[in-house]
DNA sequence: CCATGTTATGCACACGATTACATTCTATTT
DNA sequence: AAATAGAATGTAATCGTGTGCATAACATGG
């Protein structure tokens, strides 16, 4: 059915072996001939099929990109990056949707094993993952994004999650805010405990004592932060400001103070870190 | 290296076509045989090498979807159903980024057909695209998505756009509201053409004369929404009803509305449809 | 003139699975 | 007992490429 290196091996009179030398660019091949076969290839319209290619080369020349929510601005903020450089070096990206389930992201890397993808990025969905070892026996690369893994070593992209937060909390306080209440995210995530371990830092740092009643542990989401904003504003004495540990639930933050202005007891300032 | 039906072969003692018809559930192999060669599956921890059985059956299990951005919650909430669904049933999905432009949804459906995909599903980025065509030669099935192609007739998932817009500004008009400016999306897309026609044939059918200084068109984003809203505003005689043809453009508008308050000359109410 | 090097190309097998066809074995029928 | 049918499995070709090795033609040097 399809046009394949034979019919445009038989066309140009040369072997099926030339053809695919052209089409690899193998500086042995005359320039004559190579000419003759690109037009060949060029009157039968043939197009290479990669299933055979990837076969014979082990490469896919795919590179599986696996994040915790797809309608989700900052992880497809992340993909459109990825994709954008990995298709330049042509390269392209099957993107998954682990749905914020442990479960769900063994089933893509599964998934992505049997695709025979040539590399793997994944935002983890938490710091538990002995699924992750199934790629370090099939000796498949990966790149982590954002969260660790647990007894995972490999390489990361990550924030400094710690020091940034802490240069936030320490900026407050150099502008004279003493009582500086905390919206963080799951602790079992890297980005959930080392906003929070920046956050402590830089209060011990400043002689200020922790007050567990002014902080807050959410999910990240938008919910999460305007819920946790009606708790902290709900105590007896709220504090004046207050640090979010990330974009979503910072969102949320602000919507339960709009919402609710004239309820609140003084004006509330709202900090946020990247993320 | 990796393991392949040969060695399972070898270790149940059969040959390797039996046991590709146990992985493929052949109904004429023995129970007794089938357990035997399950067992040395799980032993040999052998997994189908996806590569190899495309090139045989011609069938990758894949569907390619191309919308026109990534990071935008709209095209997400469609990619995660198409994900959800597909997936259910075996298949599995590759996103692609046409990026708003003609060039790039060629390229991406030259690439999914490389990756030889079983069929695409795409959100056209304007109703010009010969390059559909090609899809046609290699016998491709397409489904469009939210809009549709000039001279190209395929399955396709649409909004009623005429129809929902009909009845938006129909219940706008029936509640007393006369003059209804309107903030519409780019006209060389179905979405926007349509929703208009369902704007003007509403106006028509009440008897409300078409006035052009209160009708706009953007490009469904945002930034567009704003900028419109803006100019509507500041004519001698601003509408105090709008109806936007998008979610994107609303947020926009009503930005605009919000921080701009106090300029208003009377409250403007806003009405929006889908999508 | 022979030995050797260089260049351009062909041959044939391999990749790992599927499958049409052939074979073997057992059970049943005539 | 021979013939036949049916079930279970094996044999071998095939999918479309890539590539090690062999080959052939020609040039170069001694």
């Amino acid at each position: 059915m399809a046009v394949t290196v034979k019919d445009v091996a038989k066309l140009a009179g040369v072997s099926a072996a030339t053809v695919s030398r052209v089409i690899n660019d193998d500086p042995r091949i005359s320039e004559e001939t190579k000419k003759r076969v690109m037009e060949c290839i060029e009157q039968l319209n043939y197009k290479i099929n990669n299933i055979a290619r990837s076969l014979k080369t082990n490469k896919t020349y795919t590179i599986g990109f696996i994040c915790p929510e797809i309608p989700n601005e900052f992880f497809m903020t992340i993909a459109k990056g990825i994709e954008d450089w990995l298709r330049k070096h042509g390269y392209n990206v099957i993107i998954c949707n682990s749905n914020e389930s442990i479960k769900g992201e063994e089933e893509r890397i599964k998934l992505l094993c049997e695709k025979c993808v040539d590399g793997m990025i994944v935002i983890p969905v938490s710091n538990q993952g002995k699924h992750f070892n199934r790629l370090k026996e099939l000796d498949i690369p990966v790149v982590l994004v954002d969260r660790l893994v647990e007894n995972f070593t490999t390489d990361a992209v990550l924030i400094d999650n710690i020091n940034g937060c802490y240069s936030a909390i320490e900026y407050l306080i150099n502008h004279g805010k003493k009582r500086i209440g905390f919206i963080g995210g799951d602790l079992r995530l890297t980005s959930g405990s080392e906003r929070y371990e920046g956050y402590k830092r830089a209060l011990k740092d400043y002689c200020i004592p922790l007050e567990e009643k002014i902080i807050k542990f959410g999910d990240f989401h938008i919910q999460s932060g305007y819920e946790l904003m009606k708790e902290l504003m709900e105590i007896d004495d709220p504090p004046q400001n207050v640090f979010i540990a990330n974009y979503f639930m910072h969102i949320g933050a602000t919507k339960y103070l709009i919402e609710n202005k004239e309820k609140l007891k003084y004006p509330v300032s709202i900090t946020i870190t990247a993320g």
